[in-house]
DNA sequence: CATACATCGTTAGTGCCACTAACGCAACCG
DNA sequence: CGGTTGCGTTAGTGGCACTAACGATGTATG
């Protein structure tokens, strides 16, 4: 019975050739792990990637409509509801009424959602240093270069076509 | 109205900084990225992700029960089951039972199936190619190698701790 | 040989993430 | 004033990843 039978990647010799010559798939797996660890270690306190966009958002923009904030955070206006429900529930932001337009709600960030998303940073920064272990300091460089580009360009043009 | 009102990434002045800095941000956005683009290229013509790595998998290795098979594809048992029937309803693969040992199902490909998954390779090569266009071949090898390492670094290590 | 244990396929259900559709209300625009 | 657009909200879908349990079948052990 091995130890860490539920490994999903990388499974050696069992591992099918063309998945290792697919690019998409090779930052999948990566993507898909780190994603594992980040998502994991944000639930060991109490958090998801939907909270962490959010604060971050706002932690960057200041006071937002859900509207604003849905655009920034890359997070659809519908599930955004729930989210800053929860964020609510845990007094971390605060949801109110815009005075000067009754359509809009303004979310801003309490102290303890101040603090929230400097912990949840610094649990991220952890995850970075553990998954980037094993590469130097250009390398890491090089890799963000590389992954910039590629990432801008995906992003700039319109691959909806 | 703009065309492509719902672009989610790189939304430039829009995307927090503490976004940008993350690597697992960054590989996360590239990896959505490219997965969306391979996901709506394989949508095109009616496959899925399971699909291929079950395919990919059966043409690597030959014939199989179902519990080599999620072994080898990264597919859970759980969910093989009913990839596998839509694999048959739509003729690419057999399900028979393995008269060596009752338990077992084995799984082979028609020849069908066959075509099909040098398909699924073609087009997913040209989703290969749209993504990283932006690199020079020098860079792909260097990205590939990087994510390569990273990649074998979260594999091995028992990153559940 | 009988009994315990492991493995196989399967069903059901959970949770995150991404996304669509529709609705009621408020604001803006001609 | 009336139509359109923007806002928050509810509901629902689908892919993906994963857990729990079960009945049937193998294997191993006493």
């Amino acid at each position: 019975m091995e130890d860490n039978a539920d490994l999903r990647f990388e499974r050696g010799d069992q591992t099918p050739e063309r998945f290792k010559r697919q690019f998409s798939r090779l930052v999948g797996m990566t993507a898909a792990q780190a994603r594992k660890v980040a998502g994991d270690a944000l639930d060991g306190v109490g958090a998801r990637r939907y909270h962490y966009m959010v604060l971050a958002s706002l932690a960057e923009f200041g006071p937002a409509s859900q509207a604003a904030l849905a655009d920034r955070s890359g997070v659809f206006r519908s599930d955004l509801v729930a989210v800053l429900n929860e964020l609510v529930a845990d007094g971390y932001i605060q949801r109110g009424p815009d005075p000067a337009d009754k359509r809009r709600n303004v979310i801003t960030m309490t102290e303890a959602g101040e603090r929230r998303v400097i912990e949840l940073d610094r649990i991220l920064d952890g995850v970075n240093e553990k998954v980037l272990a094993p590469l130097t300091k250009a390398e890491r460089g090089e890799l963000f270069s590389l992954l910039g580009r590629v990432n801008a360009h995906l992003a700039r043009e319109d691959f909806a076509r």
